[in-house]
DNA sequence: GATGAATGAGGTTTCATTCAT
DNA sequence: GATGAATGAAACCTCATTCAT
């Protein structure tokens, strides 16, 4: 009971700190206005994140949820189809997911750069002890492979009903598509209104041309 | 004379902004202790750079024309070769770069998602006034598209020869290219000694699949 | 019957907030700790008593009334020897009380202290509203001079049975008798084991001094 | 050099804390407005003073300080008279002294009874941690024993002179002498405006009884 | 009346950046 | 141009006190 209100509250505060960062980006989002936008004060704010690392932490988690829920409904979809569609799937779904949420798409990439630790152990790395200790960064840890389990599977199965190529590595296949995935993502963002465009292109284009190429990659025989 | 030793000194304070971007991250690192890499103050940091920002683009921009020389010592060793082949070598360059020049690989990611400016035009964006009228951000914006065109212009080339298929749209697989890259830049990222590893997979072996993939997508009739 | 049940529990609670000021000291005390000292949650805590302010002057009364107590005690059991072996026995009694409840004594001298208000009447002083409207204050300001008005009787009835010298102002010589009291109160508070010891004396010497000078003051007609 | 400019910096924020916290009150004083009366930002007062506490130790210590140049003063003019009456002289000087700052009276004794530690060693007293790393804390642990020592030397050049019995133990009426002191500050401290006043007397009959006590006391053969 | 959550006020800290000398 | 001190903005924290259930 009290659980779930707390559940709820955290959850509004996470909707509006999306908000916040959506419009003035982490850097320039104050505590203070993430709080007025809950409704709720700064303190009040703290006691649910204890820093602004870790309510973005907490924003990164959300999305990443999301994104899995995708996953699984798409693989839910495709359950009567072959492997390679589902794969097919899958890979649009991801693009169409960041092409739709382009906060959640920078902070899930910036996610996977910042547990990324330094090498030299004693040095500061990108990942500070606040960060470490949140749960959401546990929670983060827990399920950061899903994804690539949930695509793995899914090469197999393509495999086995004859889908798709089986002398390929179903993890290097599924990196390729992640490598596509974030490749996109990452132009998403240089698109926009620019200062000085860098190209000029439907992105639409560009996500057939990733699906196509995909397609090849699972069922041609000569790579 | 002076203005030598201001660019040797300039130089200097990149490098070490470098090392310390390198060892922390953007927002660990500070000015206070850049400076002291640098064996200067603080001020005359602030008078080299204006801001943290700016010094942070200053060091993107050398990343920037490093890559950029790469690609043209790549294109004149391929002169005498296919365009295929120099597109190909193109990519490959690109990836050995970032994978060997892990901050610049995401110093140049990370322009690319800063010069996006927010649709709502009052609203504060990443792009703050500081960093338009920062040097190194014009410089930036000048050579921004060159790798692009480079690209383009050796596709063309291989459209000509004949060793690229004529019916693709040379911007499109320009782009295509550069999704693999920053989604292999990406996907480097997030390797190394994370604290629980993403995944078990030989790099290098990424690197050739994307390779492979890109010659199919160059050569293929079936696109 | 409900009053009794009130009554005991609101002594309860003044027992535990006893022994929190004596550990940490006022300032160092929480709302929280007392309650749970006193095993109640912090509002019902509120519910008992306003502030914390409004508590400690509830100890403080307790205090004040357990020194007035004593006095009534010495003075009956001094009844029938002289107003100034009554008045010596009261100053002894003020002198022993202080040293056996260190807390009451730095909470009646404190109180003395905070009943005098700013010159500059806008500004706040230590006595805020909360303060004055405290039941406790009330009832405090209402026994405050009792002590005075006890020490002042005897010294009249000693001037009376010639046990002490006549052309002394009674009030004066109260006060000072009150001036020797409190300046031995702050002589213990600096003794105990201080980080570095002021000084080395036996306690029990001091106050032999100071019932010997009152003796002298009563009984001197040179003064 | 530099340290002259620091130091007095320092001493222009002690006078404005001083005012402030006359003013208000220690409680009621914010940082923001000493800092204000100071005319330097709260950043900069932090970077003088580490917290308020730590300021308000400094106020004591200029108070503390203060009051041995009275002592010294007192004892150079007295130098040619006997040890009695610069020994009398040092108790008027002390009693006007905090007749007349009122401020520092308070801060001295509660100085006095902040480093009486708590027994049980694992508690929190009310000496915390950052007061005792205060540097103005070392100092005033430093000086705190002269005012002692100095009354200490002039009752024991009393006795040689003969101007004062020799039976008597020094130490023993130094500390009688201060009790008279802090007792006297204290019932300074309950005098003033109250809500409803403890008594009515000439604090200076007040002032001159203790003397004559004193006096008493130094010289009479029978205690 | 009891409970956990929320509030308001202000203390403390960290840094990028600027000023004065 | 170099230096140390100062500034401003905002993160972060602690508590007394109050609210809602």
């Amino acid at each position: 009971m009290k659980q779930d209100k707390r559940a709820i509250k955290e959850l509004q505060i996470i909707l509006a700190a999306e908000k916040t960062f959506q419009k003035v980006g982490y850097r320039n989002a104050k505590m203070e206005d993430i709080a007025k936008n809950a409704k709720i004060t700064k303190v009040t704010l703290y006691s649910y994140f204890q820093s602004k690392e870790n309510l973005y932490l907490a924003v990164t988690y959300t999305g990443f949820q999301k994104l899995l829920d995708n996953y699984y409904i798409t693989i839910e979809k495709e359950r009567n189809n072959s492997g390679l569609a589902c794969s097919i799937a899958i890979l649009e779904t991801s693009m169409n997911f960041f092409k739709d949420n382009f906060l959640y798409s920078e902070a899930l990439l910036e996610y996977f750069s910042i547990i990324r630790t330094s090498d030299k152990g004693l040095n500061k790395s990108k990942l500070t002890d606040a960060m470490i200790e949140s749960i959401y960064f546990q929670k983060l840890q827990d399920i950061q492979n899903l994804p690539f389990k949930l695509s793995f599977q899914e090469i197999e199965r393509g495999k086995k009903d004859g889908s798709i190529v089986s002398k390929l590595d179903s993890m290097l296949i599924t990196l390729q598509g992640w490598t596509m995935i974030t490749g996109f993502a990452k132009i998403l963002a240089a698109s926009g209104n620019s200062v000085k465009p860098l190209f000029k292109i439907d992105l639409m284009q560009l996500k057939n041309t990733n699906l196509d190429l995909a397609k090849l990659l699972l069922t041609n025989e000569s790579l």
